[in-house]
DNA sequence: AGCCGTATCAGCCAAAAGGCTGAGAGACCA
DNA sequence: TGGTCTCTCAGCCTTTTGGCTGATACGGCT
């Protein structure tokens, strides 16, 4: 049997180290290349295609996880994109999945979930962690609360303390929209004011 | 001569063994004890000794790394104990620092450095990151950068969303002596909105 | 006594944010 | 085909926020 190609994605060294550590010790998995930046794994996959892409979302400059994602997922569909990350904020992971990921991991996850999560990447398994799956669990039985793909997106620029124009800029959108996502957004998370909202999705969602 | 004893501390499990790999390349250092909470580290500290512990701060629950490194230290001065964390937080800094970390490095630290930082500590030498001594040493410049107490005060309120006049209930002042508040936190922060206020302030003074 | 930092307050004005209503386009699904 | 969801945009109005200038009061330091 062959064994499963992987490329590791984390800006941290120790965590690549670690984490391919971790893979040597199963005879099935193999990490083929890594990658510290967004842009990297791009490249990383086009020349090795790999089989899973294991992928830290927050990424010190450039393109985000996120975007890595989406990027990996248009080219051709063939790497199963697996999160693994360190904070189950819910706007990530609506995101992340929106973008095509597989799995959503945290990085306290037991090494053999790492393993499971892998294997089942590459039979086209979902695997996540247990509070990220409750999060998801949790949003199911109250839709009205979940935040659209994009209500998301605007609430992880709207934490760096972007103004409406700014959102609206970086957004390729009107301010009118961006006014309207923001009133979604807010009645969603029970606020009536950015300040709050900020202060919410940071401290509720885990954002940073 | 005799190696260098470490005690890894941080509650991923990948990050412990991706550290404990990148050590066992150095044959004068020797991770010889790994926790993965303030409470495991204070006790292993206690049964090996350790002449350097490697402590991230974020720990998931229980004790947190400030409170395990005033811990350590407190028991006997012998440990040097260097923070290894993802964030350069402020706040962080200043309260590691005051609670006997011997040096601040940035997870995403280069080998070297690690190493150097490792054999510095058990010499008494103190070693930061370079983003790290930056923020430092630029805290020292400029104390006009500081926030007073009452500022200070005021953040923390704004960082739960209120609005100004919420502020001032809560603060028994009047709107317009928050305005003027905030005015000179804005001008301290380097910010021109609240919402940038927020996200810096939680972001970077690690309120939360 | 005079100076400086801190905390308090006021008024005025411009800009930003928020509440409300309404509406069109595209996707998806029953 | 019709309903629903999402994303997009507009106008109007009120409230909030932010920029500016200036002022009083208290405490500590020189």
């Amino acid at each position: 049997m062959r064994s499963i190609t992987v490329l590791l994605v984390d800006d941290h060294f120790v965590v690549r180290s670690g984490l391919k550590a971790l893979l040597g010790t199963q005879p099935d998995i193999q990490v083929v290349a890594e990658a510290a930046s967004g842009e990297e794994a791009l490249a990383m996959v086009e020349e090795h295609s790999p089989a899973v892409v294991v992928m830290d979302l927050a990424m010190g400059a450039g393109m985000d996880g996120i975007e890595a994602i989406r990027r990996i997922r248009e080219r051709n569909g063939r790497q199963a994109v697996l999160v693994f990350t360190t904070y189950d904020s819910d706007a990530d992971i609506v995101r992340a999945v929106d973008a095509g990921a597989m799995g959503y991991l945290l990085k306290d996850a037991a090494p053999e979930e790492i393993f499971a999560a892998i294997r089942g990447a590459v039979q086209g398994k979902s695997v996540m962690s247990a509070p990220v799956a409750s999060r998801l669990f949790q949003q199911l039985r109250n839709p009205d609360e979940v935040l659209t793909p994009r209500e998301a997106e605007l609430l992880s620029l709207l934490t760096e303390g972007l103004s409406n124009r700014e959102l609206g800029q970086r957004l390729f959108i009107s301010e009118a929209t961006v006014k309207t996502h923001l009133a979604h957004i807010y009645a969603k998370l029970g606020v009536e004011t950015r300040a709050a909202a900020i202060a919410t999705a940071i401290r509720r969602e885990g954002m940073r």
